[in-house]
DNA sequence: GGAGATTGTTATAGACGATTACAATTTTCG
DNA sequence: CGAAAATTGTAATCGTCTATAACAATCTCC
């Protein structure tokens, strides 16, 4: 048990509404910009949904991986969420000081630790995986089912 | 002309692996992980494309959207790019200090300023447009013309 | 057994954006 | 018209996130 660092505070990211009256110009042809205004309108019904919990994209990412994972290492997380291991390390530490992640010495590697969650980790993953994914299918009901597929398939393509 | 914020270190954003043997679990069929991955991916092309020029997304979108609404507010840039109007300040405070934009007083409005690109920033706006679109474009070249304007379409209906 | 790689850790620094408060100006409306 | 409310830019401050570099312990590979 470390250290916890402050207390999240929320930010309130609403979403990028197109100003009415503008050219966008090569915008509208890029990727890169549309990515960010989907991201951001993600992310604020992330933040609707996950209200009062105290828990931001990278801490949902890596509570279901550790969940999926037990035992993985700190490095791993980082590698994961594309942060360093440094990063990789205050989040554990975050986690670890809210009692949801537990850090055990590996039996074969004395230099890496495993990361476990607690039942307590346990209840909250579950409980956020279900909401997560409420309000992502929420959120995305502008799209059809073929199409929500085929959006995660062309990301997929996109980041590979 | 004010202060210039320190000099840009460009982060070096590599692309997120999949760390092979590893469960993701949910994430797999949420958008949100999808979505940070591919703009992670589309990041470090573009920082690709503008090595050496000191230019970052925000910037670079601020450079196409004054360019495309010369005259336009500092508010309406934040709002462009998603930021609060003291960000956009700072952003702008940048370009005049690198003389790329310049802030002009408005005829009718005496609270907020019109800005314009300098030559200088025209020059600059004309070439980042131009490698920029080729960049996502070679980014792209693993999906058809078909599927790149199919993601654009998703994506501006996930973000509207 | 020793060189080099990996892992976690610590300390430091920088970039970025939010928030708050303020002054000047414009708009709204009674 | 004139006062209240809204808008715009500005300045100061703060918090979050992440990278980098250096270090020790441990493991891997000849």
């Amino acid at each position: 048990m470390r250290k916890a660092p402050a207390p999240y505070r929320p930010r309130v990211l609403t979403p990028i509404a197109r100003v009415p009256g503008l050219d966008y110009g090569v915008l509208d042809e890029l990727l890169g910009y549309s990515l960010r205004r989907a991201q951001v309108a993600m992310f604020a019904a992330f933040h609707e949904a996950t209200r009062g919990v105290d828990i931001t994209p990278p801490r949902f990412t890596a509570l279901v991986v550790i969940g999926s994972n037990p035992g993985m290492s700190q490095s791993a997380l980082g590698n994961v969420l594309g942060i360093a291991r440094s990063g990789a390390m205050l989040l554990t530490d975050w986690f670890e000081a809210q009692g949801l992640v537990e850090r055990r010495r590996r039996p074969n590697d004395g230099r890496a630790w495993g990361l476990h969650l607690t039942p307590k980790g346990e209840r909250l993953a579950a409980q956020l995986r279900k909401r997560v994914l409420r309000l992502d299918l929420e959120r995305t009901r502008a799209l059809t089912a073929a199409e929500r597929r085929e959006l995660l398939r062309l990301l997929e393509k996109l980041a590979a």
